[in-house]
Formats: C-alpha cells, sequence, structure tokens
DNA sequence: GCATATCTGGATAGTAAACATCCGGATATG
DNA sequence: CATATCCGGATGTTTACTATCCAGATATGC
C-alpha cells in the first residue's frame, strides 16, 4: 500500500516548470531527461495533470507543457488526486455482503452507513485536508530553504542540483 | 494505490471474536467460513495480528485464536499496521538523486530533509493520527447503533446479519 | 505544401505486488 | 497414537503498476 512514483514525478515536474519561470511550454522529452525518466510514460502523467487542470498542453512543434496556474494554487492533494485518482484508500471488499451490492442509495446519503467505511473514510479525510493545506509553494519554499541553489537546474540539462 | 483487504478481514475478524465474548480460541477455518473467505490465506492474516500483538494463537487441537487485549485497546491504526506493515505512504524513488543513496544518516535525523518527503509525511502523519484515535471499540459501537442485531452472527454459522 | 516536432490516446508488453493455495513440521488434545 | 490446529516456507494465480510503441492530430517554419 504506498503511492505510486507518479506522484514523485508529477511534484518534480510541476517545481521544474515553475523553477523555468517563463511561460515557454517545456516538451516532454526535455522534462524527462532532467530526471533520466521514461518520455512516453511521464508524458501519461502529464496528461493526468492537464486533464485535472493544473497543466496546459500545447501541441505542435514549439509545443509542450506549461503550468495553468502558480504553484501557490496547487496543493499537493491536486496532484495525488490528479495523478492517482480520487479513489478511496480504503474500499470495502463487501465480504460480509452487508452492502446491499446493487441497491441504489438515494443519491448522496447512505441507508446503511458502514462503521468500518467511515472509520476509515475519517481517517482519509484527515490525510487529503493534510495534503491539500500544503501548496507546492511551500513545498518549494521549503525545499529552498536547504538548497538555495537548487534552481535552475532544468536550463543546465543535467545538474545534480 | 489503496489498502489491500487484508485489512477488512482483520477488522471484521477481530470484531467477530469480541462478539464471541467468551475467551475460547476460535480456530481459521471457523473465522473464515463466517465471511468465505480463504481460510489458508486468512490463516497468515491473522498470524501478523499475532505478531503485532492483536491476537493470541493456541496452537494443538481446540486451538486457534483469542483476543489478545479489549477493542478500546486496539486502534484502526494498530490493524492496519500489522496487516500492511508500517511502510510509508509516499516512498520517494530517489528520482532527483538527491538522497545520497547509501549514505547513512546519523540515526534519526536527515541531514538534508526533503520538502516532498516531509509534505507528505506530514500528511500520512494526520492519517496515522485518526486512525489511532478510533478503537475498535468504537467502531463496533457505531455498527451496533445502526444495526442492534448484528452481533452473534458467528455462532449461528453464515447468518448475513 | 511539406517536413518536422510535438501532444493524444489506445494497444501492447514487462514487472512488481497482492492474493491465494499447498504442504511438511511443530504443538496440543484426548 | 490419531486428530486438530497453528506455523511458515514454497509455489502458483491474479491484479495493478510501470513502460513501450504506434497511428493520428496539431502546430511551426521553410
Ligand atoms: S461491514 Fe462495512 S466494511 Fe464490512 S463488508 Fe459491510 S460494508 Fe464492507
Ligand atoms: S527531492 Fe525528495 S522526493 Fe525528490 S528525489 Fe530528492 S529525496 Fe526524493
Amino acid at each position: 500500500m504506498r503511492t505510486g512514483k507518479g506522484v514523485e514525478w508529477a511534484v518534480h515536474t510541476l517545481l521544474n516548470l515553475a523553477w523555468l519561470g517563463d511561460g515557454e511550454p517545456v516538451p516532454t522529452a526535455r522534462l524527462a531527461a532532467v530526471h533520466d525518466l521514461s518520455a512516453s510514460y511521464l508524458n501519461k502523467q502529464l496528461q493526468q495533470l492537464v486533464k485535472a487542470g493544473l497543466l496546459e498542453s500545447v501541441p505542435g512543434a514549439r509545443g509542450g507543457f506549461r503550468l495553468a496556474r502558480p504553484l501557490e494554487a496547487v496543493s499537493m492533494l491536486d496532484v495525488v488526486l490528479a495523478v492517482e485518482g480520487d479513489d478511496p484508500l480504503f474500499r470495502c471488499a463487501e465480504i460480509r455482503r452487508c452492502g446491499t451490492i446493487g441497491e441504489r442509495v438515494p443519491a448522496g446519503g447512505f441507508s446503511r452507513p458502514c462503521a468500518v467505511n467511515t472509520a476509515m473514510g475519517r481517517a482519509e479525510l484527515a490525510w487529503r485536508k493534510a495534503l491539500a493545506a500544503q501548496s507546492l509553494a511551500d513545498v518549494r519554499a521549503e525545499a529552498e530553504a536547504h538548497a538555495p541553489a537548487v534552481g535552475s537546474y532544468v536550463r543546465g540539462g543535467f545538474g545534480r542540483d
């Protein structure tokens, strides 16, 4: 039970784009080269970010991806949900057959709330709130506090810092 | 990214043992039959619970499993950690090679704290705290509030309620 | 217009993790 | 001793994650 590496890829790519600063779209190949990632696979993650409204994509030559909004307006939750989907962390497997499979609840309310589900749901809500409370700008600021020279390594190509 | 079904199995099995009430050990086969689970696989989960100190196992004929402590003293976090292990939800894949692989930090403190890791760690901590704040007794109480007749379905064999 | 560069999205393949079964050995009952 | 059960390793199955590939669409620049 762990988050996929797509989250890490997305966070770093978004930070890279922010560090670049200018509004120029950056192609997948370049973004992937920075961290030696698979361009094709990274592209799939970026498409997810586009769908979620975190990135804008520019097709055609000189195209690529650019930030759709500033880092201040992107929370860690946005990134996680964009990449991993918004399925619940805990999903009941109906081992007690008490979920009344097939029965449609009146759109929004559950007739028989499951205590296990609600308990796990409360915990997930706390997780999501904590993620939502942290923006990518916060993460960037915290990162720069420890390694001020961390910017501009996209331009340099393959810098390790 | 989702919790395994072992969590659901464990929670229900622990509740079943509590509903049984008496300190008699219950064999895996019976616990599995209640929810039509695989006895062999459930046994593996139960062994995890034993290792975590949530269950006691009694070998030999008339053996089985019994609660090691009352439900009040077992939190949802205890169950999740026992079944899923205590690996972090987010694990860095070192895509920036900034983790200085192989470098041993002085036991407890990280020389170069990673902002991404700490952000995800904060969220996981919130999740764990919310899980730790809910005991199995709480879950049982909440379940009984909605379905008071839910107890004693172990004795009945295969009751659906 | 045409060659090029790039995103889009589906098909496919490889890899890892989760899920499940099986069996021999140990332990306790009666 | 025969039986019932836990224990844990070996093994197989299924699912999810990771990664590659390719045809189609879109934009640039000559
Ligand atoms: S009690 Fe809740 S978690 Fe368990 S099977 Fe029913 S709905 Fe699922
Ligand atoms: S910045 Fe943090 S998450 Fe990213 S590679 Fe380094 S240690 Fe891992």
